[in-house]
RNA sequence: GCCGGCGUAGCUCAAUUGGCAGAGCAGCUGACUUGUAAUCAGCAGGUUGCGGGUUCGAGUCCCAUCGCCGGCUCCA
């Protein structure tokens, strides 16, 4: 017998080696029906798994994140199954389930067409009513090695080949067709009742440049059309908060095909970002940052010193200047460098917060552009902390709190990453042991959630970053915190210690926009364009009722702009319905409408964006509620950073 | 940069097998003087991204190029 306890805290026993189909039967009710697969001791398996010894046991459903994973997983074999019964030369490449879905990669001569889909999807559907059982099987290494060669998926082989020695290599069975893989998987295809193949796109193998690409096929599927509906629905109106797309509805920028990857700014969009840097030299003044501002262009002989030359080259403009040669700078570090150096510096000036928001230019490659989320010009607000090697966690940490607090007023929930050394590195291994253990250790005693991003740190340290969500759910890198040896002594830089000796000092590199481009555009799309009062672009906009309204029109929109308050008056000769409609579509937060009543009291009937009429009030208490609002809305000058300052 | 898709009026989209480039909204003009999400009428708006080619004839087919979209790679 075999004792197994459930979520619950209940434990019931078993037969030695019961599948666990045969638990979830037996309990029957929902889950009898909706159970996908099983967590047994936190390790994910399939309802076949035969239970041997005491365990505890949790079912997934599609409710669960893993449920789910398994269902898209099931899905990806039953989309490899169908193109292999169409397009039977076609050779496997991975096929993993992803977050709200799943692909598969293939290798053909011929591209699939949009039919082609439509092909594949009729053949999934076949595969599904056909409710094929999914047979777990394992191989030894060289009878897999030998199966798959005979089988032509010399991509399985090689997958194969790179598995460590004491894997256990296992394959599952649907039918006809069989396919390397992990597992678990749903008991049959029955269950996969909703599928839609989304897209169509070119992906590496392996996911490197140097590999054939093959043809992705991304799907979705879900156990009920309902379902799918739903979440096809949802994607629909996650398209509508596209900033590409408000950002040409609300006239807050363009881009244009003369400059591909620089967009324009217009008058409004150009309000919300003064509005950011506004609030941002504050909150900076208050961290102890002073400002600066470097050169957009530098000598070539900077970059060299600096290892921009050998490590970043590809991504640089340049031009010549006096038979010289100059770079635009894509980053603004060495600038900063040279500020450091122009001074001698005594540790008890340190740390030195030296803050910019510099305009880089990098030559990303064209198919990454994406609105103004992904650009080759963006201003990054940029600081670099000298400090003492004794002063980088307290350091780190003040950045890490910063950044929280800012994103914290526009109601962001972020991801922390820690990537780790690249390939491309400068420096020492053990430089990066200490730097790379250094900000673990911060975010460790700080109690942070955060995922390794193994490689992907700046050529000239570790950093953490912090990643937000646009629209669709894509995560951008917003904020990065990047520790830093080399430049230092790059530009050989020093502070005298205590000894009254030269010492060399530690560098942080930060953002916390990041790029307040990218910063805009998910702003854009969190708020769906319907800013905060502080941020509108148009705070308020009155609106008369006739033309024999104007007048008093004119004079509550001069107290407005008076009190400092963004106001446009809309005297058109439309109703005002019209005028209403208009402004609510442009997201305006307050419409004041104005006719005799008000005229005659000094009022205005304040419609507001979200909440609709609210009826009317005096001009000026109008003006102290929106000043309030907006002042609230900033939580400007929490304690603790004024704490740090001093 | 690579793979696939797409470029028609300011915006959203039509245009049959290759056969006279069209509609709504926005814009302009006029009328209406309006009380909480679209008043009516008229006018104007285009080298169909750009450049070649096939054809009696190309928005439509072919080639090339630029841009955009979705991914891959790369990154704030």
């Amino acid at each position: 017998m075999v004792k197994i306890r459930f979520p619950d805290g209940t434990e019931r026993s078993y037969p030695d080696a019961t599948p666990i189909r045969d638990i979830v039967d037996g309990l029957g009710g929902r889950l009898k029906k909706e159970a996908l697969a099983a967590q047994v001791d936190g390790v994910i398996k399939d309802l076949s798994f035969c239970l041997k010894n005491d365990a505890a046991l949790k079912f997934l459903t599609f409710e669960d994140a893993d449920g789910a994973g398994v269902f898209h997983h099931t899905s990806s074999h039953i989309l490899a199954q169908a193109v292999k019964r169409l397009y039977p030369g076609v050779r496997l490449g991975i096929g993993p389930a992803i977050k709200d879905g799943f692909y598969y990669d293939f290798d053909r001569e011929e591209s699939f067409t949009p039919e082609d889909l439509e092909k594949i999807e009729a053949e999934m559907a076949r595969i599904v009513e056909e409710d094929l059982p999914m047979e777990r099987f394992e191989l030894g290494r060289e009878e897999a090695i030998a199966f798959f060669s005979a089988l032509g998926e010399d991509y399985k082989v090689e997958l194969i080949r790179d598995l460590p020695e004491d894997t256990i290599i296992s394959c599952y069975r649907t039918g006809e067709f069989v396919d390397l893989c992990a597992g678990p998987h749903l008991p049959s295809t029955g269950s996969v009742k909703a599928c839609k193949l989304l897209s169509l796109a070119g992906a590496y193998w392996r996911g490197s440049g140097e590999n054939p690409m093959l043809q992705r096929i991304y799907g979705t599927s879900f156990p009920k059309k309902s379902l799918l509906d739903q979440y096809l629905h949802r994607l629909e109106e996650a398209k509508k908060r596209d900033h590409r797309k408000l950002g040409r509805e609300l006239d807050l920028f363009s881009v244009h095909d003369e400059a591909p990857g620089f967009p324009f700014l217009h008058p409004r969009g150009m309000i919300i970002r003064n509005e950011l840097e506004k609030f941002w030299r504050e909150q900076h003044a208050l961290a102890g940052y002073q400002e600066i501002k470097t050169p957009i262009i530098l000598n070539r002989v900077l970059w060299e010193r600096s290892g921009h030359w050998d490590h970043y080259k590809e991504n640089m403009y340049f031009t010549r200047i006096d038979e010289q040669d100059f770079a635009v700078k894509p980053m603004n570090c060495p600038g900063s460098m040279l500020l450091y150096r122009l001074d001698l510096h005594s540790y008890r000036d340190l740390p030195i917060r030296l803050a910019e928001l510099g305009l880089v230019h990098r030559h990303e490659m064209s198919g990454t552009l994406h609105g103004m989320m992904r650009v080759r010009a963006f201003t990054q607000d940029d600081a670099h902390i000298f400090m003492l090697p004794s002063q980088i966690k307290e350091e780190v940490a003040a950045v890490i709190e910063l950044t929280d607090r800012i994103y914290s007023v526009f109601g962001f929930d972020y991801h922390v990453e820690l990537s780790t050394r690249p390939e491309k590195a400068m420096g020492s291994e053990e430089m990066w042991e200490l730097a790379t253990t250094a900000l673990r250790e911060v975010l460790e005693e700080r109690g942070m959630a955060f995922i390794i991003n193994e490689g992907d740190g700046a050529f000239y340290g570790p950093k953490i970053d912090f990643h937000l969500r646009d629209s669709i759910g894509r995560t951008w890198q917003c904020g990065t915190i990047q520790l830093d040896f080399q430049m230092p002594e790059k530009f050989d830089l020093h502070y005298i210690g205590e000894d009254g000796q030269k010492h060399r000092p530690a560098v942080i590199h930060r953002v916390v926009y990041g790029s307040i481009e990218r910063f805009m555009a998910v702003l854009i799309e969190h708020f769906a364009g319907a800013f905060p009062a502080w941020l509108a672009p148009v705070q308020a906009v009155v609106i008369p009722i006739t033309d024999r309204h104007h007048a008093y029109a004119a004079s509550v929109l001069k107290r407005l702009r008076e009190a400092g308050i963004r106001a446009e008056s809309d005297t058109r000769s439309e109703k005002v319905g019209y005028k209403i409609r208009e402004a609510q579509l442009q997201k305006i937060p307050y419409m004041l409408v104005v006719g005799d009543k008000e005229a005659e009291a000094g009022s205005v009937a304040v419609r507001e964006r979200a909440g609709g009429d609210r009826g009317s009030v005096e001009v000026s208490e109008f003006i102290n509620a929106l000043l309030g609002e907006i002042a609230a809305s900033q939580l400007r000058c929490p304690e603790t950073t004024i704490d740090r300052a001093l």
